[in-house]
DNA sequence: CTAATAGTGTCTATTAGACAGTATGTT
DNA sequence: AACATACTGTCTAATAGACACTATTAG
């Protein structure tokens, strides 16, 4: 058989090709958006301290009315797949140039009450420069907190208006599946957002450390103590200053700038060097 | 609004609900299943060496009929996500109990000639233990080599019967987005495959250094060279005996077996020391 | 002056890289 | 005996951890 007769089957396949012929279901997309934001000065001297902060949406519309969930939507039949969640977080968040990168397809039969339907999560980096538009209505910040113990992770989220938590118990040893968690104590999230929300935290944890993701969530300048507090939210432990500046020293560039009226020595100002 | 009528509003929403009102599209589920196996031995004192290789199947069906293509198939609708890839596996290579985990969702517009298509990669590793039961007919092992010189990736695919060749080019920055990289030079290959493949070496060659699933490659008994041997040849490099043996003393405990009978000094065989 | 952060010097401990050497089988 | 791999000792280089010290501002 000649390529050209090949050729041929293979359109007179595809225009008698039947598209009804296999299951269908829907794909939606959900946005874990991940930022840094400042807890109010406590003292004139004192550095504020950086919190690490997802962002929710209270859902108006049924199902899971009422409760909090993470940005998402459907994927539309002709859009790129990466077109989704950019699309999702311009409109429901006012969201533009994000940094994005795909998380985890979340696939459980019943994730979802209306129909079958598969989720491909996202995670999304931002900065505080690019919070100039306001959040929409429904959107609020919430500050994370995770406790884990054996097998045993408890996730606290804390926001202005309201405070969530919930428990992950890890039932078998295959840490890459996310049926070996079990989501208990749930109340005020929606679907399998805990999963996707402790999958998103171990995935920035891991990757903090051999990317330069985190640049990503950092305004144009910063001092070299607020990069080390980021690092220092994020992994959930103390970082060592002679340390940590050795290892971000090829990361950064020094600026002409200095942070200064804060009551202390004032700090220099640094931007992200792109390796390339 | 107290929390029986909110349930009961859902329950009212849930059974109105008409699940034809989003878009509906199929999703396949592709497995690149790595594996290792020994070239033949050349001399009686000579060790065989370890190629690292996946498992292709020549297509049988259109779209892309004769053409290899990693083993795949749809997800149905009352199927757990996790479920596709096993059954797929068993029913067109006849393998079982395979390590597997998700690799990435690839969901560009044109990937499938006959419609919108959604693809869940999953990554399978498999050890010769495994392989007692023969391979299905048209399926067939090909080793792996990858040369990349700056924004060109080029990957050849050799088995007894076919050779294949193609080349990948970077074409923006974001490595994590498949869109970043275009398939040029592919012609023995189905859909996107190249490019599961790609995603799944690097993957491959990442988590190799900072977990242990090579193990699922080896037999129950290795030699620490043998095992050495396919930490290189993932890896395209040679590795210090010392340094490696450095490394890898706490993964594995050895045993009270050796193998001899090789024209030169028997080598003491160990076994995975499961860290739970 | 004081409280607080900014930033550095240096010692030590740990880990990685390199090389050379010894050990022990089969033919 | 010769060849080939198995395995180890040890030196050196690089990296990470720890602590203590100096520097500098607003009030």
């Amino acid at each position: 058989m000649n390529s050209k007769n090949s050729d041929h089957d293979e359109l007179t396949f595809l225009n008698s090709y039947d598209p009804t012929l296999y299951d269908r279901l829907s794909l939606t997309t959900d946005i874990l958006v991940f930022g840094i934001s400042d807890s109010i000065n406590p003292n004139y001297r004192k550095l504020p301290e950086k919190k690490f902060s997802i962002l929710l949406v209270k859902r108006k519309t049924h199902p899971f009315k009422d409760k909090w969930c993470l940005p998402g939507g459907f994927l539309q039949i002709d859009e790129e797949l990466t077109n989704a969640p950019k699309r999702v977080l311009a409109k429901e968040t006012n969201l533009h140039d994000v940094y994005l990168e795909q998380l985890y397809t979340f696939g459980a039969v019943n994730r979802d009450p209306r129909l079958r339907v598969v989720n491909v999560a996202y995670m999304a980096l931002i900065n505080k420069d690019q919070l100039q538009d306001e959040l929409l209505a429904d959107a609020a910040w919430f500050n994370v907190t995770q406790i884990q113990k054996e097998n045993e992770i408890k996730i606290i989220l804390k926001s202005e208006i309201d405070e969530i938590c919930f428990t992950l118990l890890k039932i078998n040893d295959d840490i890459n599946d996310p049926l070996s968690y079990k989501i208990v104590d749930n109340e005020l999230l929606a679907f399998d957002n805990p999963l996707v929300i402790f999958f998103g935290l171990l995935r920035m944890r891991n990757k903090i450390n051999y990317t330069d993701i985190v640049f990503n969530m950092m305004p144009k300048y910063f001092t070299l103590k607020e990069l080390q507090n980021v690092y220092e939210v994020i992994l959930g432990r103390k970082l060592l200053d002679p340390a940590f500046r050795r290892i971000i020293k090829d990361k950064v560039v020094q600026t002409e700038f200095v942070r200064s009226g804060k009551g202390h020595r004032p700090s220099l100002l640094y931007r992200y060097k792109d390796p390339t």
